[in-house]
DNA sequence: CGTGCTGTTGAGGACGATCAATGACGGTGG
DNA sequence: CCACCGTCATTGATCGTCCTCAACAGCACG
């Protein structure tokens, strides 16, 4: 662990070694609207690098006490809690440039709260609460920004929901299959491969892992998923999305600045 | 509509006429930690009362494009989607006090979000976006305070996925009931009463009404709600709790304040 | 005194769960 | 290189929860 050094570059000119690591996060913060060199540089300046958390591995434990929040830098995470009966449910995936305890920092105490967890290899950075008050009191629209990333969460929490609630296993899975692909192309990763197993799948969607089987067969024979060994390869997008009825609009903000740039900067 | 006049008196110490209205926002933002008499009244000072709401009347459309914030002050309403098929998915109820469309605030831009719609007849307050913009310039903590206020929200929605995806119907139906009879005794109703239909109840638990009723019999067989006609009575909570597999902590925020207290102050 | 909305009841059927094996793959250590 | 093990995927059979359709009853409203 060591803390990042920008130097006097700005994020976009950063050295190719530390501006690679770092790009989820700013490509994040400018989604969300945080534009501008220096409220920029401002944080990721306090992003402190943690090694890298194996596949299975828990980054967020459900007891914590946060004293930092936690970005995820390469991989993919989920936040999770498991029941009383042994269940796991998912409620959502994090890819990179995704904070993966936001909701912690607002709420702090020690409650129990879902945790997060490594569903491939991941890579991690960290910014301490102390550092984040200090740019927020700076850069005040950057508690807007934190705040329209958590509500991103709920849109996406919400769609879930709608998900396990509404529909058939079918067009559930499929969903969940847009979904991701859609939140990897945003970040610049076009492959249909989705690395998650049918067992993480059956977790966000509410069924059983035989279930999930099956579908996967259906999507096999519709020709939409490849019939290759473990990974699951997305070949047809569009007939996909058709059967998911899928509407990925809940996935992005609106570009629109708040009336914060107006009366709070 | 007109606007409310708090006089130089304090928020505690208001006319009865204007203090019973909007005491469920006082005690609300108690709740999520927004102390202090000159800060609350910056705030409850520019509530706008609006008329009342009857039942089944839409408080915030699909669409509308958000100019101010909606606070409700008596009855009950729900956060609310229609999908395609023409169901109804409730994603959340609110109680006096509760804030009804905090998620448009930092995501502006009429893109389709949730509606909110009245359950019971219900009287509504507002907060044009410019006056709280300028109440969260002049006491910072605000943005906490309600950045808090949806992280409940978030709270309760993921109950709320738990509750639809993991939870058997007998159980599920209970949780949502036990879940309306806390969130009212918040708010110091102590009746059994819950003011909804079946209906209602069928929408926020993602089971058809048939079944929801077949799962009342049940739980008035075991003695759980009354047998009484029309209204939803709960008269043995401890049961029902216990069915439900209850536990309250998420919807409370904890009391601890945030590290904004020492930094941002 | 109809007309709606909510609640109630019955019958049949579908979707997905559960239980129980087996297969395939990848990594590990001998 | 092979044997072993753990994880993940696959398949079959059975069962149960909950849905759908359909009809009717009760209360509340104008």
């Amino acid at each position: 662990m060591w803390q990042v050094n920008l130097g006097a570059s700005m994020a976009g000119s950063m050295k190719p070694a530390d501006a690679g690591v770092l790009n989820p996060l700013l490509r994040k913060l400018n989604s969300l609207g945080f534009h501008g060199e220096a409220e920029l540089r401002c944080l990721v300046h306090k992003v402190k690098l943690r090694g890298s958390t194996p596949k299975g591995e828990e980054i967020v434990g459900a007891d914590d006490t946060p004293r930092r929040l936690t970005v995820l830098l390469a991989g993919v995470a989920c936040l999770y809690e498991t029941l009383e009966s042994g269940e796991r449910q998912i409620y959502d995936f994090y890819y990179p440039g995704d904070f993966c305890d936001l909701h912690r920092y607002v709420k702090l105490e020690a409650v129990a709260e879902p945790a997060v967890r490594a569903l491939t290899d991941c890579s991690i950075g960290t910014i301490d609460y102390r550092d984040l008050d200090r740019a927020i009191e700076r850069h005040r629209k950057l508690a807007l920004v934190l705040w329209r990333a958590t509500m991103l969460d709920s849109s996406t929490l919400r769609e879930r929901l709608i998900n396990v609630s509404q529909r058939p296993a079918l067009e559930r899975v499929s969903h969940l299959l847009c979904e991701q692909l859609h939140r990897r192309r945003a970040i610049g990763i076009e492959s249909g491969v989705v690395p998650l197993t049918q067992i993480d799948l059956a977790d966000a969607a509410g069924l059983s892992v035989v279930h999930i089987n099956r579908v996967f067969q259906d999507l096999r024979k519709l020709g939409v998923i490849s019939a290759s060994g473990r990974t699951i390869e997305v070949v047809n997008r569009e007939r996909l999305a058709e059967i998911a009825n899928f509407d990925s609009r809940y996935l992005t903000m609106p570009a629109a600045l708040s009336n914060w740039d107006i009366s709070a900067e």
